[in-house]
DNA sequence: GTCATTGCAAAGGATTTGCAGTTCC
DNA sequence: GGAACTGCAAATCCTTTGCAATGAC
């Protein structure tokens, strides 16, 4: 994807963000990679031209954008390590306020067929689906919270 | 699930594992489990019957039992967090030896219907297919490895 | 008897927090 | 001018590593 730095402002003021040097470029980075980037990663990226850039800023801004809604966690539910002694095909539901997981069973899901478009050497073992979304009562303590986008400080989940 | 204590150590002889009461005890609370529990949770649950068990000691017999093919990660790549700006639904094939993460862009993927089963008051917002497997350079220099599933202290990936 | 496993303590890595100074609106 | 953003340092949390003692086969 490509997007012009004017664009990029745009896109933070439409959200309510200040617009940054840092921020912008941070997010340019994030916007024109397919590699799905760590935070240190786009620190390394982008400090040549900003040497004082600070990997907190690269953490804060992140935060920033995902709250905000402009960037994505790939791998939901990152901070530890969830163990399953279920091997058979299943699946998950996440909730993403408490990060509970449930697990679902659907023989549909298993015969997902493999994506094509992949390099020809890459060999697919296996495929799980995440569903994700709200249970009751995490719906139910967020629906108050209808506030605008705009900028508190992002809270750790 | 259920599984005896007597099975469970029938499993582990059959992995190549020494059977040991806390790896017992910790196996068998995680078969019995369904909430997908970090390794805290274990602790806490076997603690109380082994008073001396370690929070050290879950983390090792995770890591074995994961190298030996008994349980499952469910949070793959929950390490390091990675970020993606391309909102639009797509899905990734992680590669479990580098953890490169590339994009699947598959519309059918993306009709998935929500599952069955769930609390009625769960909301869905979206979800996300995760292949998983090899790419070709990190398969050829898994092929010369092909060790028996015993014992060499489980090494972080 | 040997080698994996255990427990404890300490180290390590990723991420967050506190705070003072600066920048954007 | 005020709130949000930045940078630095320190703190925190999860997980791994080093090492000596113990236990399984």
């Amino acid at each position: 994807m490509n997007l012009s730095l004017d664009a990029i402002q745009l896109k933070f003021r439409d959200y309510g963000l200040k617009s940054t040097p840092q921020r912008t470029a941070i997010y340019q980075a994030l916007v024109h990679s397919t590699a799905h980037p760590t935070a240190e990663d786009l620190f390394a990226q982008v400090s040549p031209a900003y040497p004082m850039l600070s990997l907190n800023t690269v953490y804060y801004t992140l935060g920033v954008l995902r709250t905000a809604g402009l960037v994505q966690e790939v791998n939901i539910g990152h901070k530890r390590a969830r163990f399953d002694a279920n091997l058979s095909p299943h699946h998950h539901v996440i909730c993403l306020g408490c990060q509970t997981i449930l697990d679902v069973i659907d023989p549909r899901l298993n015969r997902l067929t493999s994506p094509s478009g992949l390099p020809k050497d890459f060999e697919i073992t296996d495929h799980q689906v995440a569903f994700r979304g709200y249970c009751g009562p995490c719906r139910r303590s967020r629906s108050p919270k209808t506030t605008s986008p705009s900028g508190k400080r992002p809270v750790t989940q």
